[in-house]
DNA sequence: GTTGACTTTCCCGTAAGGGGAGACCCCACC
DNA sequence: GGTGGGGTCTCCCCTTACGGGAAAGTCAAC
């Protein structure tokens, strides 16, 4: 019952490496039922080869330390059931994401990265208020996110009566890659008709006119990729300059297009043309 | 065409980080069209944007660099063809492991470790003639590894004429786990009729009689980890102890059993009685 | 010429351990 | 009561694919 056992043989039992046992202890995931204060030994009891049971289960789901330390200490079944709902729809979505880019990474091979052409133009727009969010996102929730962003501007807008002028647009000042949880800090913003006055996290600010060099990607976001590139080939072709990081104006949306396919994402950079 | 551009920009126009850039210019992934032998400075052409947009999709799918690498070094479209479908495969594969998983763990859980219950028995093994094989493999790949080695064994002992004289059996020597390409050695044998004389990397070896602690688990293999517990704790429950790593035998497989849930596991301790 | 933005290399840190060194410790055997 | 061999301890470095930040050098515009 509460016969103790050192770590070896507990590492027998529960098909754990002692280097993971011990890094468990560490992290408070898996606790020896005692330790020797004289040796350090670590003794455990067969009563705990359960829990190591199900830290070695969601570590084969992948699933963070920090997290199996969240159900682990759950005692509420409902907790346990939702972190579980939370990384199945995880698991799920990236399933989906990587079908989709599979497809999409057989047309880019084929065809030689030119799945789509692109009419780049040049346009002045006109000074605008903007009520403008600043997030700090991980690479792997950049969509909800920014949709999250996007109802909390559009709530703000909406209150204060500002009066929407324009779709919404994004600005990602560093970027969001990596893997582990690259982070990154983009900047939502929609255009205003008047003022805006500034609600909580949400800031009023102008945009003076500026002259830009913008295409139209129609398409899942995730194929964005070449028409960044278009646009900065066409603007270099042509003697202009890029002046600032460029911005994502989304035309249309999940509420307006029927299907990804018909997403309609407008690329610009901001340039200036030389005399 | 074969403007220059600095990385900054082209961080901008392929949305990667310089940090990853700079990464994939050291890691011979996507090497700066130019380098500036005075200054160190790397410059891209607008035409490195597609292999770049590659990466991108690969590392979204999490595939190694090395192997983009590959992808990318490959002019063959077969090859690329091969490397995704692999990669699809083992997509594919994880997510019906996770879905397995996230059902057994809703098991483990709410039946707090005891999903099923364990008759344990003692039995005395004779001395017998294996035909043995050792691997190192890596824990993403355990499955297949394993039934290669097997094959080659069975292989192996046919062309000897030694005869069969039982079913397959793994002894793990090191732990295999951890997520990043854990290896470790497992031990795959075959007991023989007459000693099996060893061929290619099968070598022919002698077990000794000797007592063993067992039980069967019926289901998948990844559950068999209460097993494992239940004979542990019963060996130490009647006073006997362990002297060795516990071994699986594998009463059917896949040729036999018609779904994973009538696999059929023995996991035999080998022990000694006290006096 | 000077400023300010850009880029370089270098070093450290991440998650979840693996590999190995050097030093203890435990226990069975004599 | 030794003693040998295997188990275990801590400590440090290594992995992947970068991110953060420092200190120094570079570029281009004014």
């Amino acid at each position: 019952m509460d016969t103790l056992i050192p770590i070896g043989r507990f590492s027998r039992v529960t098909r754990l490496s002692v280097k993971a046992l011990r890094n468990y202890a560490d992290a408070g995931l898996l606790e020896p039922a005692w330790v020797d204060p004289a040796s350090g030994y670590r003794y455990y009891t067969y009563a705990q080869a359960t829990s190591a049971e199900v830290i070695r289960v969601l570590r084969s789901l992948e699933m963070p330390l920090d997290e199996i330390a969240e159900v682990l200490a759950a005692a509420d079944d409902d907790v346990v059931a939702k972190v579980m709902d939370r990384h199945r729809a995880r698991l799920e979505d990236r399933l989906e994401h990587e079908t989709r880019m599979l497809a999409y990474l057989r047309r880019l091979i084929e065809e030689e990265g030119r799945p789509m052409t692109y009419d780049v133009t040049v346009k002045e727009l006109p000074a605008t208020h903007l009520a403008v969010l600043r997030r700090r996102v991980t690479a792997d929730d950049v969509g909800p996110a920014v949709a999250e962003g996007f109802a909390t501007i559009a709530a703000a807008v909406g209150r204060s009566g500002a009066g929407f002028a324009g779709p919404p647009t994004l600005v990602m000042t560093e970027m969001v890659d990596a893997d582990g949880g690259g982070e990154g800090e983009v900047e939502l913003a929609f255009p205003t008709a008047t003022p805006f006055p500034g609600i909580g996290e949400v800031a009023g600010e102008e945009r003076p006119a500026e002259l830009v060099a913008s295409t139209v990607h129609r398409g899942p976001y995730e194929e964005v990729g070449p028409a960044y590139a278009a646009v900065e080939q066409w603007v270099a072709e042509h003697g202009h300059s890029a002046t600032g990081a460029p911005r994502e104006v989304y035309l249309n949306g999940p509420q307006e297009a029927p299907s990804p396919a018909d997403y309609l994402t407008e690329i610009q950079f901001p340039i200036v043309v030389p005399d």
